[in-house]
DNA sequence: TGAAACATACCAACTGGACGGTATCATGTC
DNA sequence: GACATGATACCGTCCAGTTGGTATGTTTCA
């Protein structure tokens, strides 16, 4: 009857639009405010469209908190393969992945939107396990703290950029540089 | 008529409990699965009890917001006074404050809180101004990069906080105290 | 002094809108 | 034609906020 029904179907494409849209909206007011029939309209589908894909709002959250981590992955094992150096390597990639270098608006949404999910109580646990994984196979929770105060700070830069561009970029900058050159000293005696 | 009624009338205790339960059930369920029956519940009262101290759901969340900013300040003014070393004080107070050192389980709660407010698009700003009207008052902003990797990380410290206790005490404690004496060897030459 | 008059603190029941979810129908694709 | 995809309409529930009361404090004034 309508247009919509008209064009092309491509369920893979919406259901990303659809994750997107969600995403989006979740960072601009919050996971608690996020409306089903808003990420429909903004995903451009109806209501029960959405509902096809994700049958119920639980399982929209759980998807998004999925694509969330899969996507820290993907960013995470590209920075590990470009790094020669193997020392310290991971806490590097976090760094690099979580600040955010050259990084495309449409991922900056994603990346906030980690920190909200991790807000979430019901997805704490799986943040959790998520880092303790990565930590445990790329064995660096032994090496030093340094590597520790690195990846902790580069939380809290995350974090901070969350409430918005309050804070000077070459500041910030720098920052990142020297926490970057921190893991390339190497770990020093304690 | 029903006991209620008859009991002392203590309107600033109900107006703490009730601000106290919040602060609990947000911790617990996430600042959007706040409902206004369960903190009435949770502090023994009714509904409208609760609406006549805080006259809407908004503004219940905004006082909640004040008490978290207001319970860091009192905290941190105490760090301050008891610091005689001036060059990284606010530095040091804020790692003291953040990372909770032998802290009460109540204050516990009031610090969980502070992240998940900060996760609320609504409350960024509010947190953003605290900030940086503390970091001005002490005027650290252009000493070193290593004061704010230090904050940074604190910040980070909390976050992971809030993941449940999965990291190890002692590591943790490791590395709040490298952080500290990172304040302590003064900011050498960039 | 004491008791009316007012103000504050709270309760119980209800309402209206928002929103998640279902049921059913229409269309595209293989 | 059979299955996947998506639209429309509707229902039930949940919950913030309202309303109209009752009980307890406090002030005023005869």
């Amino acid at each position: 009857m309508t247009e919509a029904h008209r064009r092309k179907k491509q369920p893979i494409e919406l259901r990303q639009q659809l994750l997107d849209a969600a995403a989006t909206l979740s960072v601009r007011a919050g996971v608690g405010n996020l409306r089903l029939d808003a990420v429909a309209a903004a995903a451009g589908v109806s209501k029960g469209g959405l509902l096809h894909h994700f049958p119920s709002r639980q399982a929209l959250l759980e998807a998004l908190c999925e694509e969330c981590l899969s996507r820290c992955d993907r960013r995470i094992e590209a920075e590990l393969a470009a790094d020669p150096v193997v020392a310290g390597r991971f806490s590097r990639a976090y760094l690099q992945v979580m600040t955010g270098v050259e990084v495309t608006e449409r991922e900056r949404v994603w990346g906030l939107l980690s920190v909200m999910l991790f807000a979430e109580p019901e997805f704490r646990d799986r943040w959790g396990r998520w880092l303790a994984a990565h930590l445990a196979r790329h064995d660096e929770t032994g090496q030093s703290v340094l590597f520790d105060i690195v990846r902790l700070a580069a939380d809290g830069i995350w974090l901070s950029d969350m409430s918005g561009e309050n804070s000077d970029p070459s500041r910030r900058a720098a920052i990142i540089a020297r926490l970057r050159t921190l893991t390339l000293d190497g770990p020093e005696a304690e």
